[in-house]
RNA sequence: GGCGGGGUAGCUCAGUUGGUGAGAGCGCAGGAUUCAUAACCCUGAGGUCGCGGGUUCAAAUCCCGCCCCCGCUACCA
């Protein structure tokens, strides 16, 4: 079976993880465990980015090491990782001895290739963004600070550098997108990625000798290698780079991104690859922002919230249904407490829960075994063609890397099923016509067994509960038995409620102040 | 400034190459029902389809102008 190898950005550890780490993750989570549902070989991989002149600086201000100071961090992001169910193969920190070893192989295939020069970079730099901008970029203040177009203060920094020869690229970059349009999506993000490759490139300053926080250039004491570098290669590393193994993984299938990082997966991270001679990933995603009223996060809002703890009071899989159905992936989205009830109490309590609790607690009622098929009619096979349909329409949303859609397919069954009971009246029938109310309760035990077995890897906990009150053995339960219907006569456990109605105030609070 | 994407019911959005009375979900109102988590099912409420022109038998859908929002424009999820 086809192999999937589907990455996260590594998140940079100098706060603590908010929604928007959460979100990438579990959309992330949502395709490695689909995949693995689907019988392919996957590997998923997040971690974090633990390198830099910033880190350097917050350890120094926190009165600890480098290493100490990450240690602490990055405990929190797998902290989130837990507490929302990520399904990672591995966490990779940049600081594994294994990651070094794949950077400067890396740095040594593109310095063979004559990609890498020494010279001098100058300029004026500001910490607080890690970047060089140009004179007319930057403004002096009225108290004579010279800030960057950003608003953070610059210092004229001159030091050596080796530099990466991505001018080179140009051509072959621009190749690529026109030959791979799927390359880097959505769509519109390729676009500007286009645009900005048309403008020329120029080399690009991939090493720093003014910190040492950082992997050592290979033959070039003093010089770290620059955090892109160092960064981007996490997903070698991850694939067993440079073993001669990692052919299995490498190259990735799909790198999860947001969207303000395109750039590099899109431009720097293709041209290291080309430079080195090594395969190119096939598809870099650009997922959008959660914003929180309009506003991105940030701590001087006050609007940061943990997302460990929205987890805690909605219920993981509650949870991260919302991540994944609120907001077409790609696009920008909105949270709020407001917004997470209804979704939840409109699509898990109201149309899913309710559904699975009425056909249980009927079949209970009716002897707790599943019931026996029988005859169908015109209404059961309307809804069987609906479900069969399901798959396919699951799997291409997969392919398009858009969980959002895939849910909308499958709660537009769920709202089917419901519409089929209401129309089929199994409680009138089974005063009337015993097995025919059997049927009608065998189909929709049927179909809530496959939308559960579909909703996995939105839902993995939930759904396993669920496939436990259908007796359906944990075994059973990739999409290779979609097609296994159940068995009449098998005998089921009691239901209970799987989604509770939650309620939309928010007694506590749970934003919290971070670091 | 340049390039790109948008402005459609209270909210979030669908609306292929212009054409049966402009749609979905949520929310709201009424009804029906009682198997079920005050849930499910039915019905409805009417939005100048950003503004102004134009093309056409016919435009939300094409053209022109204008207003507003957003993304990218060399290094923050």
């Amino acid at each position: 079976m086809s192999r999937y190898y589907v990455t996260t950005a590594i998140n940079y550890p100098n706060g603590a993880p908010h929604i928007g780490h959460a979100y990438e993750a579990v959309a992330t989570d949502w395709l490695a465990r689909f995949a693995r549902l689907d019988g392919r070989d996957v590997r998923f991989l997040t971690g974090t980015d633990e390198h830099g002149l910033k880190i350097a600086q917050a350890a120094r201000a926190a009165g600890l090491t480098p290493r100490a100071y990450v240690d602490g961090m990055v405990a929190r992001f797998v902290a989130m990782a837990d507490a929302l169910a990520i399904s990672r193969d591995r966490f990779i920190r940049t600081t594994d001895p294994d990651h070094a070893r794949a950077c400067q192989a890396l740095w040594q295939r593109m310095a063979d290739a004559g990609d890498l020069y020494l010279d001098r970079y100058a300029g004026w730099y500001s910490v607080r963004d890690e970047a060089f901008y140009a004179e007319e970029e930057t403004t002096v203040l009225a108290d004579g600070t010279r800030v960057g177009p950003t608003g953070t203060p610059v210092a004229w920094v001159e030091e050596e550098s080796w530099f990466f020869r991505l001018s080179r690229f140009t051509r072959p970059l621009l190749d690529l997108y026109a030959r791979q349009p799927d390359f880097v999506q959505p769509a519109s993000r390729l676009n500007e990625m286009r645009a900005f490759v048309e403008r020329g490139l120029k080399d690009l300053s991939v090493s720093r000798t003014s910190f040492d926080w950082g992997i050592p250039v290979p033959g070039s004491p003093g010089h770290v290698m620059y955090v892109w570098v160092d960064a981007l290669a996490n997903y070698l590393t991850g694939a067993g780079f440079p073993e001669p193994g990692c052919a299995r993984w490498w190259p990735a299938d799909l790198h999860v991104i947001g969207k303000d990082v395109v750039r590099f997966h899109a431009v720097y991270w293709p041209a290291f690859l080309m430079s080195a001679g090594l395969p190119l990933p096939a598809r870099v995603f650009g997922h959008g922002f959660i914003l929180n009223r309009g506003e991105k996060m940030s701590k001087s809002a006050g609007n940061v919230v943990e997302p460990v703890a929205l987890a805690a009071r909605y219920g993981v899989d509650p949870f991260r249904y919302f991540l994944l159905r609120a907001i077409a992936f790609g696009q920008d989205g909105e949270w709020s407490h407001e917004a997470i009830a209804a979704r939840l109490n409109a699509d898990l309590a109201n149309d899913l829960g309710n559904l699975a609790q009425r056909t249980l607690a009927m079949i209970a009622k009716a002897g707790g075994r599943v019931p026996a098929r029988g005859e169908g009619g015109e209404a059961e096979a309307r809804l069987l063609a609906q479900a069969d349909a399901l798959p396919a329409a699951c799997r291409e949303a997969h392919a398009a890397v858009r969980p959002d859609l895939a849910l909308d397919a499958i709660f537009a069954v769920v709202a089917a099923t419901n519409l089929y009971l209401s129309e089929r009246a199994p409680w009138s029938l089974r005063k009337s016509d015993p097995a025919a109310a059997d049927t009608v309760l065998w189909h929709a035990a049927e179909v809530i067994r496959r939308v559960a077995i579909l909703l996995q890897p939105a839902m993995p906990e939930r759904m396993a509960r669920l496939l436990d009150f259908l007796a359906v053995p944990a075994e059973c339960r990739d999409f290779g038995f979609l097609d296994r219907a159940l068995e009449g006569g098998t005998a089921l456990p009691p239901p209970a409620g799987l989604f509770p109605r939650v309620e939309p105030d928010q007694p506590e609070r749970v934003t919290s102040q971070t670091v």
